[in-house]
DNA sequence: ATAAATTTGTGCGTATGTATC
DNA sequence: GGATACATACGCACAAATTTA
């Protein structure tokens, strides 16, 4: 059975929760209360107290009960204003930028960022998609851990999509997930580099792709495409692909064996900027100049690439600006709670000084 | 003056703290209170009432009163293993790689990282701290802004260091608040420059210092010390000073006053690599060369400063280092609740081509 | 297993204190 | 200053749950 002050309490509430005394309306006073209701002033006192702790009133000495900001001091520690950002890594490479974007347009708008890395690694995935599900976020921005490969930690993304957390990627996407996302063309972006390197005369190229992320898939198809329609050249074209858990040395090593030989590639697409970067500095060590010897195109146009010579030759990646779109593409799905469309830039040349013009 | 409940409430709950009652010992009855405090049944339920909504204690009809479990009950709702960070930049210059510091750090013992940026803005930098207030956070990592001005939020920092929230600072400290911290020796960076400079057979070298933050005014304070300590070449010193709000088209104008001169200086120590690279830029531009007409150093060993040419001679920077360490001070402050020594790194020269030995 | 005693929960009446209007 | 309204405090009665005899 349903006590007495129970039943205040509850009559109250419903009162306030309707409408019927709206926010910093005066409430009837406890005299008042104890005849319409025919009990004790113990039982007002009791009743209201509750539902002082509650937060749907508060009491002024000498002047009366009055009803509290009740929507938003509920949802204080539900609504916190964070949105939650996984990417692979906090620092390193082009990610500063991006997470500058999001930074940038969210707080404008009150937001914060809580942020979490998974170094590529799909164990701390999970624990970063666990601790972002248990922290009362607004959002959610993830860039996906070996976008590539099998997700183990589908399951979790299943639930994330059902429940009402809303939730973007950047940088790449899981295609049978159905987030929204915001990420570069980079099938396009392939075969752009690709096609350019051919119209500077270059026929033998070879390409290193990271094939464990959809990047670098996505880049590595544009190249087999820009081949395939310049179907004279096919033969010439080379592929080394590699994963992010393989040892690098392996692979310079591979690559190492390819440079020396009497037939070597004229130019080399590298899945980044980072490791055009690094495989410049090999080309170096073994005698050969970048791009007398041998040219060398990028992705993303890293910061470090105009500094570095030759200066890189890349492919512009828009990093802060897709932030900023993350952002936006965000606020929208937590304001209007609508799904927006995804967003995917198309790509542009950055031509610099890597790639020599041969005829 | 106290009340009555209020005094019963607080002499239970001190017994509960020091242990005098441990978790779901029984505590007295409402009529053992009664004849001890010498008050009313209603004033024992009051203030046994408060300690329940508390969590300190829990109550049984028919069974007694018992200790809640107040020391994980109370933390569970507010230990959201959360540690805010603010800085004044997120992605710029060296503080991604403090962040991945931190994160490092803390991520391994299940922390994540609320960041905020300040943009070097105290306006922005007071509505950080606010937001990391009401963010339940498990403590507090500041970068300050503009740590050599009269700080407009030092009420909220002032409101953090009596709340209970563990909050240190990095990189530089406002110096009447009491927080520990973790910082480079600036002092001794701007001396050890100067004296390598003296060393390296300059006598007559431009400082260029930020003056509104502390690392600034130290590293100049440094210089001068080392100038005061060779009287005889004091009067070969020369600063220009500026400020974050300052148009650097003005100080650069200024710079190139300088440089243009006659009896210009043989060396050039910048605020920072950032500056450095800038003024190298300049230097450049003006058809000098560095470091065969002009020599340049900066502060912070600034990534792309070894990418730039003449690579850039600088001081080091902990940066990671410095992130690790104040996540580790940052922990110990909240899992043992102790206040930590501060740490500050002895600064150490990079040595590279920018500077030129003159005899 | 049951009854009695104990202990907390609900509820009323009253008195006094204190802040507000 | 006076009236009003909430805050503190005491005493009492009975109900409900638990413990103990």
């Amino acid at each position: 059975m349903e006590n007495k002050y129970e039943l205040v309490e509850r009559e109250l509430k419903e009162k306030i929760l309707a409408g019927v005394y709206a926010i910093n309306d005066k409430l009837p006073t406890e005299s008042e209360l104890m005849a319409t209701y025919n009990v004790s002033r113990y039982t007002v006192r009791r009743a209201v107290g509750d539902l002082e702790n509650e937060h749907y009133v508060y009491r002024i000495q000498g002047g009366g009960i009055f009803v509290d900001d009740w929507q938003n001091v509920r949802q204080t520690p539900l609504k916190s204003k964070v949105i939650g950002v996984i990417t692979t890594h906090i620092a390193d490479y082009i990610f500063p930028n991006i997470i500058t974007g999001i930074d940038r347009y969210i707080s404008s708008e009150g937001y914060s960022i809580l942020i979490s890395n998974t170094q590529n690694n799909p164990e701390k995935e999970r624990k970063s998609i666990q601790k972002m599900m248990e922290s009362n976020l607004d959002g959610l921005i993830v860039e996906p851990t070996q976008s590539a490969l099998d997700n183990p930690n589908k399951d979790l993304y299943q639930q994330l999509q059902s429940s009402d957390l809303p939730t973007l990627f950047i940088n790449a996407h899981y295609p049978d997930l159905s987030f929204p996302y915001v990420e570069m063309n980079d099938f396009e972006g392939g075969k752009l580099v690709t096609e350019a390197l051919f119209n500077a005369g270059h026929h033998q190229i070879l390409g290193i792709f990271k094939i464990d992320d959809s990047q670098g898939v996505h880049r590595m198809n544009g190249f087999v495409k820009a081949y395939q329609e310049r179907n004279e050249l096919a033969l010439m074209s080379e592929i080394v692909m590699y994963q992010s858990t393989d040892n690098m040395h392996a692979i310079f090593s591979k690559l190492e064996q390819i440079l020396l030989r009497q037939d070597r590639p004229s130019a080399i697409i590298c899945y980044n900027d980072q490791l055009a970067i690094q495989v410049i500095d090999l080309i170096r060590s073994l005698s050969l100049k970048v791009p007398e010897d041998i040219s060398v195109m990028g992705f993303d146009n890293y910061q470090l690439s105009q500094y570095i010579s030759p200066k890189l030759s890349t492919v512009e990646h828009p990093k802060e600006k897709m932030g900023r779109d993350a952002g936006k593409l965000m606020l929208k799905m937590i304001e209007k709670k609508e799904t927006p469309a995804s967003i995917i830039y198309s790509p542009e040349l950055v031509m610099r000084d890597s790639v020599k013009e041969i005829k």
